[in-house]
DNA sequence: GTATAATCATCGGATAACCGATATATGAGG
DNA sequence: CCTCATATATCGGTTATCCGATGATTATAC
């Protein structure tokens, strides 16, 4: 057990990010690397955005690059109203963390 | 693939809880229930104790309250900073959520 | 058009996280 | 002391998540 290992967060940080922004395969990679300290492997991405495009969650036009689908910006919604209910003190969270990084 | 079960964040909850406050592990899974919507089961929440207990993070007096170590302050400032870098954006999530539940 | 690199994709396996069932301890009431 | 309810603890099994290796596709350079 890694008390903070963040398991669980990917399909999340997909959606989060596609929400904000239509991104291919390796955008998404750089984007997750920058959050996480460390590059998700091809094998942990790839799975991901097929599962999410077979649960219709999102599609990817011609060059690969994702967009949320309607289905998932109502999924996108749903999860951001549980991650809100389950760190609606995130504030104090943020407020104990002295440290600076590069955005 | 549950796009937002929050798995893998209970150590970093117990230990976030913790730091507020020395509880029972009947109030840490009261409280978790109140963050998640379900009651974790006895299968989850003792384990996840004696885990975090084995790895010299918290301390149980005679009565069974759980308390942070020293050790376990450390801990659980890394693991805010992780958190915070994961989520820099939290208050963004926050934004979206139109929900309002109880405390 | 071919070579090279980058990106995308799949597969098998390892591990972690969690649950349900069950067993033990603790405490309150009578 | 005895009973019952609650809290604590353990065990086995299931599932999800992720990684490394490998192969296929696409883009770029020449």
């Amino acid at each position: 057990m890694k008390c903070c290992d963040m398991r669980g967060f990917l399909s999340y940080l997909i959606l989060w990010l596609l929400g904000k922004k239509s991104m291919s395969g390796a955008e998404l990679s750089a984007e997750l690397e920058r959050r996480k300290g460390s590059k998700p492997s091809p094998g942990t991405i790839y799975p991901a955005l097929k599962e999410l495009r077979e649960k219709g969650l999102i599609s990817a036009d011609g060059n690969k690059v994702y967009s949320l689908t309607k289905k998932g910006q109502g999924e996108l919604k749903g999860a951001c109203a549980f991650f809100c209910r389950m760190f609606y003190d995130a504030k104090e969270m943020f407020g104990c963390c002295p440290l600076k990084w590069k955005k």
